[in-house]
This record gives structure tokens, sequence and C-alpha cells, in this order.
DNA sequence: GCCGTTTTCGGCCCGACTGTTTTCAGTCG
């Protein structure tokens, strides 16, 4: 039995979830919180650390009950605490707490008086007009209710960073150009680039008298307005994003958009070394004790109050970058143009839409020194993958490409279905002809966690096998990656001399974050692939330097921001 | 339940908006 740190961090979330049902401490449930975002952002197993007789207690938000408390789900598969709390709450209590507006104090109201104990119960009985009559509850809450528990659904799925893009951009032009505006930016969790996003922030500084808020409210995409005051407003879009927006004075400006950008536990951070050093900070600026406004409109000049250089959103997760940043170790992340090319794209040749040279010509738009191209193996017939005649047919065909190419230089590659047992789908003496081999699975994920480990690392045993794509083949919100030892896995490929990849589409960005910080922690370096289908999408490369940046990445952490005869010498040493 | 330049108890980030009240509680981010 292996519990992984999503498993531990669950249970953590759900047992917060069912105290507050409970309306127990709220700083014990938010003790329950933090612990579960710890322990998701961690880049070790846990399992791993209690088997290792570590002390877990040494991690923050970790104290002697936790600890306790991790050991045990570690070992027995269990947590007493939680399955006494699953027995004392009905199951759609926790339900009811996902309903905007309901928050314990109400949710005790509710089921003291009405014994509401399900969304079922509730629907109903707000529909009877029964839930009006309760202290402190009224008309208006009523049909307030009845509208969530009816919108429940359609709102509570998170949103591909790249599916929101081109809306934040119409919003954040069409706000620009509203009278009196003077800046427009991106915060929160979009602003940070996670893979997924639950709602858009959007800061606005405005000349007084501008109608910025009005005018939000009137954009073409709003279906409905929640709230909508002098400063602050939240409406939902077509399709069920929410969007809020927050005006600031110029001078609060920095503040406000660290303050929005987060995440919260960053932010709570920030805000107690300010309290240490006398300080109170807020998203109007940083007040010393006198109540005077000392910082505020920059973010950099509110980072420096608490002796901090500034941190790039990407990494203000409170997973370590504070402590990296007091001691002047921030990494310098890696950006969109240190990279010189990209190994892994399809043609017409398999399931790409485009020609070798459209994809060529597109490759040498970007300025790319290289571009591999990966069509797939036979075993992936519903992707046309290609026999071992068709492959060596199509490396004479990207020969004759590259006799007309200047500047770029296709490299030919394959991306060679993984099998069951970890063989590969080509024979040794046509892979020996590629300059660039990636292994992926498609098909049986779901094979024993031990057995998938065995899978992955006997393919990179085979010599050729330079790069793993697309490792857990997960699909966000979709599928769920395979289950094998990432650990382990990532020791092999450094044994052997292979690479993981971080695939760009957004859908997949697979390595995750963590999974990065794993890699760049043991030296392990990683190869960011669009996995283009189409010209296009050989852009999709920008999503994956962002996960890259969420990881900690580095230039040097990166296989293709080397020159093609550096790169070239590290394949074939791999 | 965690944590410590106020260190083993007593705090725990802080402000906006809504709706129900008539000065504030609840919720949210």
């Amino acid at each position: 039995m292996h519990v992984s740190n999503s498993e531990i961090a669950a249970a953590f979330d759900r047992i917060a979830d069912l105290l507050e049902i409970q309306g127990d401490n709220p700083f014990r449930i938010r003790a329950y919180r933090n612990a579960a975002r710890t322990v998701q952002g961690l880049s070790r197993s846990l399992a791993d650390m209690v088997a290792e007789g570590e002390a877990l207690e040494a991690l923050p938000t970790i104290g002697k009950d936790l600890a306790n408390k991790i050991h045990e789900i570690v070992t027995t598969g269990r947590l007493r605490k939680l399955e006494a709390l699953e027995r004392a709450v009905s199951p759609g209590l926790v339900k009811l707490l996902k309903v905007p507006g309901l928050g314990p104090k109400r949710l005790q109201q509710l089921r003291n008086h009405l014994k509401i104990s399900s969304v079922d119960d509730l629907e109903r009985a707000a529909s009877k007009g029964l839930v009006r009559q309760l202290p402190g509850f009224g008309v208006k809450i009523e049909q307030n209710i009845l509208k969530e528990i009816r919108g429940l659904q359609s709102r509570q799925r998170r949103h591909l960073w790249a599916e929101v893009e081109e809306t934040a951009n119409a919003l954040t032009d069409y706000l620009r150009a509203v009278a009196g505006v003077k800046r427009v930016e991106m915060a929160g969790s979009y602003r940070r680039h996670r893979e997924t996003v639950g709602d858009l922030d959007i800061l606005v500084t405005a000349r007084k008298g501008s109608n910025v808020v009005d005018a939000f409210t009137r954009f073409d995409a709003v279906e409905r307005v929640i709230s909508s005051g002098t400063t602050r407003s939240t409406v939902v879009l077509r399709g069920g994003l929410q969007v809020d927006l927050r005006v600031v004075p110029q001078v609060s400006f920095g503040a406000a958009w660290h303050y929005f950008t987060g995440n919260k536990a960053h932010n709570i951070a920030v805000r107690v070394m300010g309290v240490q050093r006398g300080l109170k900070i807020n998203e109007y600026g940083v007040f010393d004790r006198d109540g005077k406004r000392i910082a505020g409109r920059t973010e950099r000049d509110v980072y420096a109050q608490v002796d901090l250089p500034w941190i790039e959103p990407e990494l203000r997760e409170n997973r370590g970058e504070l402590e990296a940043a007091a001691a002047g170790e921030l990494p310098r992340l890696v950006c969109a143009s240190d990279l010189r090319g990209d190994l892994h794209c399809h043609t017409l040749a398999s399931d790409g839409q485009d020609s070798l040279q459209a994809m060529a010509e597109a490759a040498q738009r970007l300025g790319y020194e290289y571009l591999a191209i990966t069509e797939h193996s036979q075993h992936l017939k519903v992707a046309g993958g290609l026999s071992e005649k068709q492959l060596l047919a199509h490396c004479d065909a990207i020969d004759a490409v590259n006799e007309q190419l200047d500047g770029l230089r296709l490299l030919k590659g394959l991306e060679v279905d993984i099998l069951e047992d970890g063989r590969l789908d080509m024979s040794d003496a046509v892979l020996a002809r590629l300059d660039v081999c990636l292994g992926a699975i498609h098909s049986v994920f779901g094979l024993s966690r031990d057995k998938q480990t065995q899978r992955l690392i006997r393919a990179m045993d085979n010599r050729y096998l330079q790069i793993l794509a697309h490792p857990t083949a997960r699909l966000i919100g979709r599928r769920a990656g395979c289950e094998f030892d990432m650990e382990r896995v990532m020791d092999a490929a450094l044994a052997r001399g292979c690479y993981l990849e971080l695939n760009a589409q957004p859908q997949r960005l697979d390595l995750d974050d963590i999974h990065c910080r794993m890699a760049k922690e043991r030296g392990l370096k990683l190869v960011i692939n669009s996995d283009a289908h189409s010209a296009t999408q050989l852009t999709f490369l920008r999503y994956g330097v962002a996960q890259a940046r969420r990881g900690w990445l580095e230039q040097h952490d990166v296989l293709n921001t080397l020159r093609l005869p550096v790169l070239l010498e590290a394949l074939r040493s791999a």
C-alpha cells in the first residue's frame, strides 16, 4: 500500500470541511487547510519520509498532532479522526457548504430549525418560503440560495488557464478603453499561471469619478452581476466563469496587486512578517505604527518593507519562496526566450494537421534552431502511428526538407509507444537511425503502481530511449495520471542519462509544477515540448514555460535551452 | 491545531459587500 501526498491532503481538507459544518474553532479548521496545502506542495513523498523516520514536525504548518495523523494514515491507510467525523456528519451537508453564501453559521441555523441535511432538503425548504423566516435570513437570502443551487454544477468546475486566456485579454482590453482608467492588470491564480483557474481577478486604477465598475458589469459576456460596489464587483460570464474586479487608488496599486495575486498563504506569511516589524500590510499599502503609509505604489516597495526582493508571481505559493528570497537564493526562472527549439511535434504523417514544410516554416518564424518531428508509432493506430517502413520513408522526407532550410534543423524523431511490458513499439535497428526518441504511454493506464513503475523503467533501459514524454499521461479534469513511483522513475532516468518531458499541451501540462521541482532537486533536466499537432500549436510551448517557472526551473534545468550541437551531444550520450 | 524578537498561553490577516438590521453578522476572497 502506498498513500500519496494528494490523498493525505484530501483527508485534511475533508476534516476541515467536516469541522466547519460542526462549527468548530475556525483556527483549527484553518490549521487543517494550511496543512493540506503544505502536503500538496511537497516535492517529497510523505510515505517515504515516514518510512525513513524523518521528523515531519520540521515541516511548516505540521505540528505534533498532524505529524501523528500523517503517520497514522501512511502506516494504516486510515485516519480515525476522519472516520469519526464522517460518522457524525451526514454526507449531504458537505455539499451544502459549497453553496455560495452559506457558511457554517447559516448552515447551523438551517440544520437546527429546519432539519436540513442535503441540497435537496434546502431547495424544498427555500421553495416553500421557510428559509426566510429564520432569524438573520430574509427574502433576498432565500432567493439567492435557490439561484445558487441551480447554478451549482456549472460553477464548480475550474477552467484551464489557456481556456480563459482569450477572455482575460478581451476584458483587460475592454477596461483599458474605459474613460478615466489608468491601469488594468490581471491578478489571482491567472497571474500566478496555475494550470487551472477558478475565477479571474482584475485590478484597476482609475481617476476619481470613473465609472469603471459600471462599465465592467456591462461587459458583453456578463450573464449575471453578483455584487457591485464602488471599489469592487463580481460577475459571472456566460459559460460560468466568475470575474472579480477591484478598483484601487494609484498609491495603493503595488500593495493591491500583491494582495490580489496571492496566493492566500503567501499573503498571510508576508503580513505576519510585517507584524513582526510593527507594520500593518493590507491591499492599500504598508502602514507604520502611527498608521502612516510608508509603501504601496509598487510590489517591489511592499516586499522591501519586509526586507525581501520582489518575488515572481509563479513562485507565490508559500512553498519556500519567502525563505529563499530572504536568503537571496531565489531562482532565476527560465523564460520563453531561453528555449532554442522544440523536441515534440506531429505532422500529417501521423495525427498532425500540417505538413512537414508548414511546421518547419512556423518553427523558423519562431526563431528556433531545431524542431524534432516525432510521429506516433504503429501500435497507436487511432493516431496514424507509423510502421518501420513508413518511419524510414518519413526520415528521408525530413532530410529532403532539411536541405532547403536555413537556420533551422529538423530532427528525425519518434514518439514511440511504450507497450504494457515496457518494451518499445519499434526495433532497435530503426531507433538507432533517429536523432531523438521519445517514449510515451498511450494505453493500459491502470496498471498497479509497482507494475507501472517497472514498465517505465524498463522502457528507459532501452539504450535508444532518451525522453519520457508526458510521463503521467494525465488529462486535466478528465483523466488522473497513471500511478507510479515518480521518485524512483526520476532516479532511474538520472542513472540512465534520460530526460523527462514537461508536455505543454494545456490539458496535459505533464509533468506538473511539483514534479518539476522534484526533478530540479535531484539535478534531473526536463525538456519543455509543445507536442504540437498543428503549426499554430507550436506556441503552446509558453504554457509549458509557465508551468516550469511554477516548478522553480531555471535555464540550466531545461534541456532544450541548449544550442543544437550541445543538445545533440547530450542526446547522444543519453 | 500551530506557533514563538509578546516563546508553552493566547494569539491567529484584514477589508468589502450584502442583507438584515438600525449598528452589525455572515460570508468571501
